[in-house]
DNA sequence: TCGTTAACATTTTTT
DNA sequence: ATGTTAACGA
């Protein structure tokens, strides 16, 4: 029996690299584990849980850990289960939201919430915070809604309620009174945003010292993914489950640190180190995924950052092939290289799974899109509107929620008069009016002045409607349910009669397919089930989880995305385009503090995804926003051993293409020029560096060129007469 | 109340 | 270029 388990934990253990090994078998204290991308994180975090819970140190449901998306909890749990014999339910492996929403369910009183209470989306937030700011009849261009919301979510991921908030100016202060006005009226609605989810969660275990005991005795044992990507408040929550016999293991790479715009704080891994880790640090820089050009790019790259903690990623692989790069005169030359490369490469036998295009902006995947249409060559691009977030679910999803929550306003405002039943602008107002007058909920109010003999169309109508729907629906299946929902709102009857309203249709089908997959999944009905019926479950499970993006996966497909949604994922061969100063770096994050350092590690996360084949393009112009606009090749190139690189342009002659003149021609101005300075041209000025000619304006003497010269310089009208420039 | 037009902005994104 | 939202007239 022994002999057998040690042979099991063996096994478990077998091909870790030292460094993994340590990780994985650390003794119960508290570590930061600096995992270098391709490095095994995953594979370390899974083995860690199976081996602690395998060699008896901790049951399941002694260990807390936290991830950052949906698809690494399900995933940490498919590798658990493939690993060990064990059953997951009631484990608390989760994203923090998703663990938040759980505790706040289960303690719904003590959090001062209403047992049914839903869970507010971006969009559903902001759309909270226009009524909000209707309501208290605010002028909207000085107090933009989504500034508003911003506002509040900042404050909310520093841990700040509103009167905690500082305040040294009468604009910060009227912030703080919306802050204040929303969270009431939150309150009033039973509804709970993203960021609430979280602080709420907080504040319980912070003021309940009997709830945060028990937590804290429970966990003995608390693991972290992607710890770069935390925020503030984020930390403070795991240090809120953290006591004084837990071990918590924080996993990050401070280099792969990308959503600094979006509130995450990567000195949580400085502070997590002086609050628990110490000295305790392992790092894993063995690098098991691409070849050695390609992470020796990546780290001449990356020691570019002032600020990191330090780490270089090291291959027992071989050099592998040159990083290929290509100079395109403008976007679309760019796209179609990419795609013959592309072609090539999988009449070589490489999967078009196994490749994908980067870029920093969405927008930039239209040009790709195009060409590779063009060529029949099938691709997916990711990002986008996801399931749950399309209209005509959130109307569905709003009828639902109103069933469970009456007082919920922002599900009534939404669907009242969706489909239009004669409901105005007017109707409402009063509607809102004898709300507040009553402080009662539109729903309440709308009821309050039911007459029975009028209930055939109007507000009226409405309230009667919601009554049948509630007797209709009681006590049904939740699929059934829903389609008794979509067949009385008229929600179908609605998209039938539209003339695009076939895929609409089509989703609102796929909803009550949802819902019986959802009903049919014990572990998703388990987890969310704490309290509240599977109504309250699957809305919260909407809400959490906004759907994969769209079908068509497992056929062999490009991958189109940005790079940030490509973090975490590997491919054979990855192009990355658009290396432009401006776009990427891009201009807007210049202006930013530490922007330029963030911009880097995004290039680092692009350039590391790649296992055997990298290329890098730019253009000279390209399209954007419906102008043409010159950009001289990104920082990042430059930045790169050119030993590592091969320039792959040659096949073209010297001789311009036809279509290049059609874009470098000037459209005003230049007309009759006679200058040598042509658009587009690269050029050297002493002072200024390397730049584009833009515009060129008058002739002769009197000629002079605007110049683009990239972040540093910007843009500059420049006089021929007096100005030294030459060609570059 | 509803449909049309004009103005507008447009990095990155999960929950 | 393009998609979304706010204002305006029928």
């Amino acid at each position: 029996m022994l002999c057998l388990k040690s042979n099991m934990t063996a096994n478990l253990l077998d091909g870790l690299n030292p460094e993994q090994l340590a990780a994985v078998t650390l003794p119960h204290q508290s570590a930061l584990i600096l995992a270098g991308a391709g490095s095994g994180k995953t594979r370390v975090l899974t083995t860690r849980i199976a081996w602690l819970i395998q060699t008896g140190q901790v049951s399941p449901l002694g260990l807390l850990a936290v991830t950052f998306t949906n698809k690494a909890a399900k995933e940490m749990l498919t590798r658990l289960t493939a690993m060990l014999p064990i059953n997951t339910r009631g484990m608390w492996v989760g994203t923090f939201h998703g663990l938040s929403n759980r505790l706040l369910r289960t303690h719904y009183r003590d959090a001062g919430l209403p047992q049914l209470f839903q869970i507010l989306d971006t969009a559903d937030q902001l759309s909270a915070v226009k009524r909000l700011l209707k309501a208290l009849d605010v002028d909207t261009e000085k107090y933009e809604p989504k500034k508003v919301q911003y506002f509040i979510n900042g404050n909310k991921e520093a841990g700040l309620r509103p009167e905690h908030v500082e305040v040294f100016d009468p604009y910060t202060r009227r912030l703080v009174e919306f802050y204040a006005a929303y969270d009431a009226q939150c309150n009033r609605d039973g509804v709970v945003d993203f960021s609430e989810l979280l602080l709420r969660a907080y504040e319980l275990l912070a003021r309940n010292d009997m709830l945060r005991t028990h937590y804290q005795e429970r966990f003995r044992y608390i693991l972290v993914d992607e710890f770069q990507d935390t925020n503030r408040l984020q930390y403070r929550w795991l240090k809120m489950f953290a006591g004084e016999d837990s071990a918590l293991l924080a996993v990050g790479d401070d280099d792969q640190s990308i959503y600094a715009f979006r509130g995450a704080h990567s000195g949580n891994m400085n502070e997590f180190q002086r609050d628990y880790a110490g000295d305790n640090v392992i790092k894993l820089e063995q690098n098991y995924r691409s070849h050695g050009n390609i992470l020796d790019a990546a780290n001449a790259l990356i020691t570019q950052n002032a600020t990191r903690l330090g780490k270089n990623l090291w291959t027992s692989e071989g050099k592998g092939e040159p990083i290929r790069v290509f100079e395109a005169y403008n976007d679309q030359e760019e796209a179609s290289f990419i795609v013959e490369e592309v072609k090539a490469l999988h009449r070589d036998g490489t999967a078009l799974v196994d490749m994908a295009l980067l870029y920093r902006s969405n927008a930039q995947s239209r040009v790709l899109e195009h060409a590779l249409f063009s060529a029949g060559v099938p691709y997916r691009v990711y990002g986008g509107l996801r399931f749950f977030e399309r209209q005509e679910i959130k109307h569905a999803l709003a009828y639902l929620r109103l069933l469970a929550n009456p007082d919920d306003d922002g599900a009534f405002s939404r669907i009242v008069n969706f489909p239009t039943r004669g409901i105005g602008a007017r109707t409402l107002e009063q509607l809102s009016d004898a709300a507040q007058a009553a402080n009662t909920s539109l729903w309440q109010a709308a009821r309050a002045q039911f007459d029975p003999a009028k209930a055939v169309k109007g507000l009226p109508g409405f309230v009667a409607l919601m009554g049948a729907m509630q007797d209709a629906t009681q006590g049904l299946p939740l699929p059934e349910a829903i389609e008794h929902v979509l067949h009385m709102s008229g929600l179908a009857a609605h998209y039938q009669a539209e003339k695009e309203g076939a895929d609409r249709l089509e989703n609102l089908n796929e909803l009550i397919n949802a819902a019986t997959v959802f009903s049919n999944d014990p572990e998703a009905m388990a987890e969310l089930d704490e309290v509240g019926g599977p109504l309250a479950s699957f809305l919260a499970h909407a809400a959490l989880e906004a759907g994969d993006h769209q079908a068509g996966a497992g056929s062999d497909a490009l991958q189109l995305m940005t790079v940030h949604a490509a973090k975490g994922l590997e491919f054979h061969a990855v192009f990355v385009g658009g290396l432009e100063e401006g776009l990427f770096p891009h201009e807007q994050s210049m202006n930013e503090k530490d922007g330029i350092e963030e911009e880097r590690r995004l290039m680092y996360v692009a350039i590391t995804r790649a296992r055997r084949r990298l290329y890098l393009s730019h253009a000279q112009s390209r399209m954007l926003h419906g102008q043409v606009r010159y950009g001289i090749p990104s920082r990042f190139l430059d930045e790169l051993p050119s030993e590592l690189l091969k320039l792959v342009n040659a096949k073209r002659n010297s001789a311009v293409p036809a279509s290049h003149d059609s874009y470098a021609a000037p459209k005003s101005n230049a007309r009759n020029n006679t200058s040598p300075w042509r658009i587009g041209m690269n050029v050297r000025h002493a002072k200024f560096g390397l730049g584009v000619v833009v515009n060129v304006e008058g002739q002769g003497e009197d000629t002079r060129v605007q110049i683009n010269f990239g972040a540093a310089n910007g843009m500059k009208w420049l006089a021929l007469a007096y100005a030294k420039l030459e060609v570059a």
